[in-house]
DNA sequence: AACTGTTGGGAATGATCATTCCATAAAATT
DNA sequence: AATTTTATGGAATGATCATTCCCAACAGTT
């Protein structure tokens, strides 16, 4: 064993617990005693092992953006089709509805909405994970095209951004409070717009 | 005249400037400094005149909401038909990607968005106005399923509620620095969904 | 001239914030 | 026992924040 004493928490642990307070509170408006007190580690331990709260947040939603994509890719690659894939995707997120999960929304949307457009990293880094989930979106669109569930006349990219944006549309919905039959029923707007 | 020194300025102009700092800056991360800057008055005029930075932020809001309102409805009401109103609010959207109006997005989305699932007045009274909105839009929505435009078997809620999102999606993505023609396909793509 | 309401800004309050320094304790090694 | 690394928390720093109090200047009225 390596020389001194041994880390005694584990770093994913603290940083799960990291960002999902930057999920709950956004970036601005979580102070570094909320993340003390969620990651369950010192004042001390937190400069010493992570810089600062910029570049906490930095990683966290790096990780965050990590793990959505490896769950999207994952359920991507097994999906019978393309447009099952998206069908499945926009229901299970409408039948979710008063989940706390879906109370939250979804940490890239809320922190690019959040930074808006500032010039500072996290800002810049928000956009960057929107673009990243957009240009899954656009691989997604591509094989459905492939598949013929979309037509080729559609640019891939638009229509990816079309599906971004009515993801992050319908976290708002839910956060706002709309019904499991509404949100179903947006749902069936956004498949139809898509075709 | 009123006895004692008459107003110096305009309490419209002060409140409109409010206004716009809220809108460039959102409601917390606006400062008392940016709102007396902004407004040109005095610390002490502007707790005289509208107690403070809350109840400041919530006549600007209710402002907003209804000078966007009156817009809407002015608009509509001249319009041709209600889906002839539809597509063209959506493709104006669209059309003016690159203006700063463009970039600030809405005032409303952009406060329900930051305040999010806050208990505070400003959060619940963005909410509402989103409300607001969406319940206006639910009017065109059953105007359009009169004149046949829209199918009759949607609900008109839902529809209304997609239409909302789809605007606010479409700000976000211009936000986001999206292209004229990639905004131009998108708003196809939301006005397909709405069929 | 006396009165009344508006305006402006200095100063203080009390709170929170992120960050740094520092001294001390704990747990492992050699 | 000496060394190395990690952990903790008190204290101070410097900044910003919204808000209140207070006093002086201002611009009209009667």
């Amino acid at each position: 064993m390596a020389m001194g004493r041994p880390l005694q928490h584990q770093p994913d642990v603290a940083l799960t617990a990291a960002m999902q307070t930057f999920w709950r509170l956004g970036y601005h408006h979580t102070s570094l005693r909320d993340l003390l007190a969620a990651m369950e580690i010192s004042r001390s331990s937190l400069y010493q092992l992570y810089g600062n709260k910029e570049a906490l947040f930095l990683t966290a939603l790096e990780r965050y953006r990590d793990q959505l994509l490896n769950t999207l890719r994952a359920s991507f690659y097994q999906a019978a089709s393309a447009w099952a894939f998206i069908e499945n995707l926009l229901t299970q997120a409408a039948l979710n509805a008063q989940s706390e999960q879906a109370q939250l929304g979804c940490l890239i949307f809320n922190s690019a909405t959040e930074l808006g457009g500032e010039a500072s990293l996290p800002a810049q880094s928000a956009r960057q994970c929107v673009d990243d989930i957009s240009g899954f979106f656009t691989q997604v669109i591509v094989r459905a095209q492939h598949e013929g569930s979309i037509s080729a006349d559609n640019d891939a990219a638009s229509a990816a951004q079309f599906l971004t944006f009515s993801m992050s549309g319908l976290r708002l919905l839910l956060k706002s409070g709309a019904t499991k039959p509404q949100a179903q029923q947006t749902v069936k707007h956004v498949l139809q717009g898509l075709r």
